[in-house]
DNA sequence: CTAATATTCGACCCGTAGTTCGAATAATCG
DNA sequence: CGATTATTCGAACTACGGGTCGAATATTAG
């Protein structure tokens, strides 16, 4: 007969203890890569004996697109509402942009890990598995506002899979490329985008 | 003692097997990436025993590393002359672009694979190889076409590296996003570099 | 033709690393 | 306090895959 005080209890500390282990997780990965990185060193580095892990999780596998879903998912999260803001797609994408950097500056390792990874990545198990849902759901909206965009004459006539790129890899770099700026990219932003986007 | 004539055919043969391999690598290691592409399945593909790989190679690395270092080195081969010729910055910039997009045409798998592959295996031990010496070369080389470009005013005021970025990931759409156009790009990367470049 | 050399290859070897086992310890309950 | 359940963990298991071996075949030399 479980007492539910201590049940709740319980179900927190599995999860911080989750937690633990995808921090540890993250680290290696990043290092090392999804083949790259061992179990061992995953459970050196995040403090707990190898076994322990599987107690948790049920695969490496699993870690890793545990890892991947927790970012993409509240990423997700926090874009979303910009997304339906109804302002016009120019200002919105930019307060999308506004919005990543920001969150970036939250949680550095696991955004670099999220801009790295998938392209590596991205092979055929992963394909469909779930974190990748939101990964497409992000693109497919910023996609949708420079269509949008370009209708309006808000972005340059070309192909909007270009701009695409072009500011994926702009972004990339200032969020990306500063080592030490660790307050980014308000005005930066907006700077950069309308040197770029005319 | 050997006959010089038939040496020299030998020499050849040798020669064209090992490029077989590294076609047969090709395909595999762009699917698979590094770690997942199997010695059994290069050799399958590329239709030799197993062993056979390993008395053309010396390992699974080197195969890799090879058809890395020919594909930066050729690349870098041609672009070297361009770099030197002593046009504007711009002009270099654009013409080098111009000259890359020429030679994808000429072997699409084996430049998807270069321009995917870097981010991806650029880990520790590949760090030194041959290959990223060429490869950094050519980074270099454009680099410093953006840093005089824009003391010039021919670029946008711009950090070098966000600009590079930023052509990076266009450049890289354009030659790549098309499925069916294989005559690309004369016109369009002025178009689009003149879109962006302002 | 015969000897020597070059080439090919599947079967085997063996280290690595993901996963599981079983025992030991800690926490909770009644 | 036992008894039951939850948690931890290193040792052991096992599959996989890179690399080697030795025999077989083809090629060249003389």
């Amino acid at each position: 007969m479980p007492n539910t005080a201590t049940l709740n209890r319980k179900s927190a500390e599995r999860a911080a203890r989750q937690e633990l282990i995808l921090q540890g997780a993250l680290t290696v990965f990043k290092e090392k890569g999804l083949e790259g990185a061992k179990i061992d060193e995953i459970a050196r580095v995040s403090g707990f004996g190898k076994a322990t892990l599987y107690y948790y999780f049920t695969s490496k596998e699993e870690i890793f697109s545990a890892l991947l879903l927790h970012g993409w998912l509240s990423l997700w999260r926090e874009l979303e509402e910009i997304a339906v803001g109804g302002d016009s797609p120019r200002a919105t994408f930019i307060s999308m942009l506004k919005k990543i950097a920001e969150l970036v500056n939250t949680d550095r390792p696991l955004y670099e890990f999220l801009f790295q990874a998938p392209q590596s990545y991205t092979r055929e198990e992963n394909e469909r598995s779930e974190w990748k849902a939101y990964q497409n759901r992000l693109y497919k909206v910023l996609m949708e506002l420079i269509e949008q965009g370009i209708q309006l004459g808000e972005f340059p006539q070309m192909e909007p899979r270009l701009i695409m790129k072009a500011m994926g890899g702009l972004f990339h770099g200032l969020v990306f490329l500063g080592k030490d700026r660790d307050t980014i990219t308000e005005n930066e932003i907006e700077e950069m985008l309308g040197n770029l986007l005319g």
